[in-house]
DNA sequence: ATAACGAATCTGGTATACCACATGTCCAGA
DNA sequence: TCTGGACATGTGGTATACCAGATTCGTTAT
């Protein structure tokens, strides 16, 4: 017999490791808009030297968490309103094209994965239950993008996923979206059972597109000046 | 009246210079797969030191132009057809979400000019002016993407649209498919001016699916083996 | 008291030296 | 001739020193 050797994992660099505290950082902490961060101090504090950390910083201003703005200083990037709104139509574009693809090769036990995670809410109730909705919601549309199969789509929408994070937890808590939410994921599953292209994609569309609406019209973000 | 200011433009890094100038050599010239660059010497013909080079070789890494290998080197990364045409799909996704928004917005003028792109060309002889078409090609898609009003969906679009640069050249020349795009163009453009949404979402999408359909099936790169 | 000047300092950008690991080469021993 | 291993070399990763623009704040002249 062959012996099945270990793979070899390459060891982390430190850009890598810095990279993911640092995106953690500003992911977890409730920082104001504008916030100054500083490389050197940054640099103490994970205890590496400025250029992996440097690499890391930059990566995130690629992405568009922080703003680099030569020798004034580093900033975080909260987003406007208006920027959300234009992510969740790009989100709405990726993940719509997803259903449609899903179409393709879903089986009935992929469904049934699909309705399992909805079982435990109720339309009437959910709105007791946002964190945890609000968890399955995620996961939810996970697995439609894993149902896709093309690593592009998932690569891309889940890039975007991590730049509204925060965005999440605040819409879906904001007053009635829970239950349209719940309502229209179950009806995307029906339309991803059905394994009709269009009407799943349609469905996943306005379902994101409808909660674009919601941030445009009434969502309110903690980092945003109270009027 | 006032005076109109210089817009200042901050002094360009020479990261950045230096990703221009290394994104263009490698789109620009026909490397094998796998090819062999070297921080070092790169940074030298540049005339930049490496710590610029760097920053400029890991955006493009992350871009997915290059494999950065710690202790190996840096390996131009040419996409096998799979993955081709797994962008297609994400593009065909963002660019239908344009079409999409684009009647929202298009106006009769906006009409005209998408035409005048085209007037030029023939069904019947288009096949004969590749190159000019490819370029009105380019030229289409963008203008739709602007039409859309969506800044994040013009970087995304944007920003895929430079990965299969080369694949546009190949795939407009393979037999059959200029005729077929002017078509669908020109139909693209019909659903726009009705201002309808769901159609020309429906006809782009099909458009840029059928090109990966194309790559799919025919096309040769000439990066790939031949068999 | 106020405004203008300038030095000290802060900050990101750049250059460079050094490190550790991977690979290639060559020689010694079987 | 073939095998191993030591050493030289190549490579990206990291640390650090220095640079120049921007900012801050104190001093000075009016």
């Amino acid at each position: 017999m062959e012996l099945s050797v270990k793979p070899i994992t390459q060891p982390a660099r430190l850009a890598e490791l810095a990279y993911n505290s640092l995106k953690d950082f500003i992911l977890s902490s409730d920082l104001e808009q504008d916030q100054k961060l500083d490389e050197r101090a940054l640099a103490d504090q994970l205890g590496v030297s400025r250029t992996p950390l440097r690499e890391a910083v930059h990566r995130l201003a690629l992405e568009g968490f922080v703003r680099v703005e030569p020798r004034k200083g580093i900033f975080i990037n909260y987003r406007p309103k208006e920027e959300i709104v234009e992510i969740l139509y790009v989100r709405a574009a990726l993940e719509s094209m997803a259903a449609r693809l899903a179409c393709k090769y879903i089986t009935p036990k992929n469904v049934r994965d699909l309705r399992t995670s909805f079982q435990q809410f109720d339309p009437d109730t959910v709105e007791q239950h946002t964190a945890d909705f609000a968890l399955a919601n995620v996961v939810f549309h996970e697995k439609v993008l894993d149902l896709s199969r093309s690593s592009k789509l998932i690569e891309f929408a889940s890039n975007i996923r991590d730049q509204i994070r925060l965005v999440r937890i605040f819409t879906i808590r904001a007053g009635g979206r829970a239950r349209n939410a719940l309502l229209e994921h179950l009806s995307i599953i029906e339309a991803l059972e059905q394994r009709d292209p269009d009407l799943s994609a349609r469905r996943m569309r306005e379902h994101i597109l409808g909660l674009a609406r919601h941030v445009e019209e009434g969502a309110r973000f903690p980092w945003e000046k109270q009027e």
